[in-house]
DNA sequence: TACCTTAATTATAATATTCTAATATAATAA
DNA sequence: TTATTATATTAGAATATTATAATTAAGGTA
């Protein structure tokens, strides 16, 4: 990977808001929604979140009825945000079944 | 390290050149004006790149004589660029005597 | 002292990112 | 069909980042 490339995909992660998402996937998917009350940010703003992780290759969607559920498609994230010291456990947080 | 912290972190390695310094200064000392040769970039440039990179303690620098050589002082960015796969030996270079 | 070299700082214009609000699309239900 | 829910997209202003040019500062030398 050039140095180019590496420095877009660091690009990708280094926002607050995306590394929250990437931790709260980690675990399983989840649907805008429910990132949505989890981060508590407004449904356009976690949407282009998403987005961003996805046209990177971070996150990957699949589409249930009316929903839209995302899942970590990368794993080298974690790695990093190990490497980092992360919590990731910070952004774990039960669905109802309203959500999923 | 919270999510704001680590996206900060991110940020600051989330730039072609400053990748490119951190390649370069990875095996040993380098100073402003051998870096300046490497990457082919205006003094200011490097010099405020530096700058950034020694603020979120990746870098460390040390006066010598007119010189200032900088080093790496965060191990790591380089496993991080390991996990991408970055080629950190794209940016080794031999320093001319008027250099260092 | 004056001069030269190296590096840091400042100012600025160009570009990129981010959030909000508004609108559009898509799936489902009534 | 119309309405509702969930998500995506667009437009925008506000903010942040970047590279260049000009200036400043600091170290060394004649």
């Amino acid at each position: 990977m050039d140095y180019e490339s590496a420095a877009g995909f660091l690009k990708t992660l280094a926002h607050p808001t995306r590394l929250r998402i990437v931790a709260a996937v980690c675990k399983g998917e989840r649907c805008v929604s429910n990132l949505e009350n989890l981060l508590e940010l407004k449904q356009a703003n976690v949407s282009q979140h998403l987005a961003i992780l996805s046209r990177a290759g971070i996150l990957r969607s699949r589409r249930d009825g009316m929903r839209t559920c995302y899942r970590l498609a990368d794993e080298r994230v974690i790695a990093i945000l190990e490497i980092l010291g992360v919590e990731l456990d910070s952004e774990s947080w039960e669905c109802t079944s309203q959500e999923s």
